[in-house]
DNA sequence: AGCTGTGAATGACTTCACAGCA
DNA sequence: TGCTGTGAAGTCATTCACAGCT
């Protein structure tokens, strides 16, 4: 379910909160989705919640990172030390989400032995070594569209079982390799569709990129 | 329907590689889907396929711009000029796709000033002055999570209609403003989880971000 | 009384399969 | 013969509604 990542960042802010515990209708309203989802996605990994009172914030929490693979920090690389992968490789949030980025890598020599946060941008070549190295097992391609078959595919012969690609192509990669696309232009597009057809009309529209 | 946006950029392309006429099946290998839903796709806002021959791509470019609303430039403006907000109005390629960045707001002083691409970082307070100026749609919030909140409610209370939230927080806002969530750990974490899944297991798994 | 867990009903989307036109 | 357009079947996801625990 994609849904089950928007739950536990919901409940890091309740649990910061010191929030003991929550009702699926609140975690509804929190999450923006409907009460009796939330409980039928809880439910689909044994049910932890208490009738007549809720769920147990702290234990949803243990549950959902269990059932989403989080019970260690998953080590990810980037390809393409451009904008885009420099502000990802960046991003302080991804540790408390279950994610430490541990390599960018890139061609432009401009760009090797940058620093970004606590790493140094290296040299394309030295990708495989980092997968190797910190047993990754995510890779994120941020590179131009001509360029991304190429990090798909040697992301792929290094091992790499899941991609997440910026680049606004379709990437070729063998069965059992997990790809995600986002593509920020057909984001815009798809809001452009619901204005275009929002003229006249005002239906509630809010929706999640499967985020 | 999400998958517009797709076949939209795969016809991009195929027009610049002079491709005069594609069928079904080639455009639903390039967009990675099923042939069937191509055609059930284009065929909701009028058949212009021929039979026997495909698609003129020339022609679907045109009626899917004209579907998609992407006849004229769409004016965006982006609340937040940090790692990701300077990423998105660097990235040169939403003109091609119906998009132009008409401003970049920030509350921090250091950021204010800085050139982005052919823009200048403006104080948060010419964010109305902007919007009015060019008649901005749509807002893009690449602000962090405590903010984002108010950066939505100040593209909302100035008329914009459409927002594109890159903070890790359900937005709220009034009924007929469109919001599409992006949260890369998100994307992440659902990786992670089909990547826990597939241990033992080897079916293709190719899915999109709404995209 | 309040809230969970879940069968049953609904609805949306996808795929199949084939009739029909070029 | 090749490929589109589309009804019909099938699949999957969401919502409803309520029984049952605390």
């Amino acid at each position: 379910m994609a849904r089950l990542p928007i739950y536990h960042r919901v409940l890091l802010e309740l649990e910061a909160e010191g929030r003991p515990t929550v009702s699926s209708e609140q975690l509804a309203e929190l999450a923006g989705v409907n009460a009796a989802m939330v409980r039928k996605d809880l439910s689909l990994f044994g049910s932890y919640g208490t009738r007549g009172v809720g769920y147990g914030v702290t234990q949803l929490l243990v549950d959902l990172r269990r059932e989403l693979g989080l019970t260690s920090s998953w080590p990810c690389v980037i390809v393409g030390a451009g904008n885009l992968g420099s502000a990802l490789a960046a991003f302080g949030g991804f540790r408390e989400r279950g994610f430490e980025v541990v390599g960018v890598v890139d061609v432009d020599p401009d760009r090797i032995g940058r620093p970004i946060a606590s790493l140094t941008v290296a040299h394309q070549n030295e990708l495989e070594r980092i997968v190797a190295d910190h047993g990754v097992l995510i890779g994120v391609v941020a590179v131009p569209p001509a360029a991304a078959q190429d990090a798909a595919n040697r992301l792929v012969a290094c091992g790499v079982r899941s991609i997440l690609n910026f680049a606004p192509t379709v990437l070729d990669v063998p069965d059992g390799v997990g790809v995600r696309n986002v593509d920020l232009a057909v984001e815009l597009q798809i809001l452009a569709f619901h204005e275009g057809r929002r003229s006249g009309t005002d239906e509630p529209v809010e929706e999640s990129a499967s985020a």
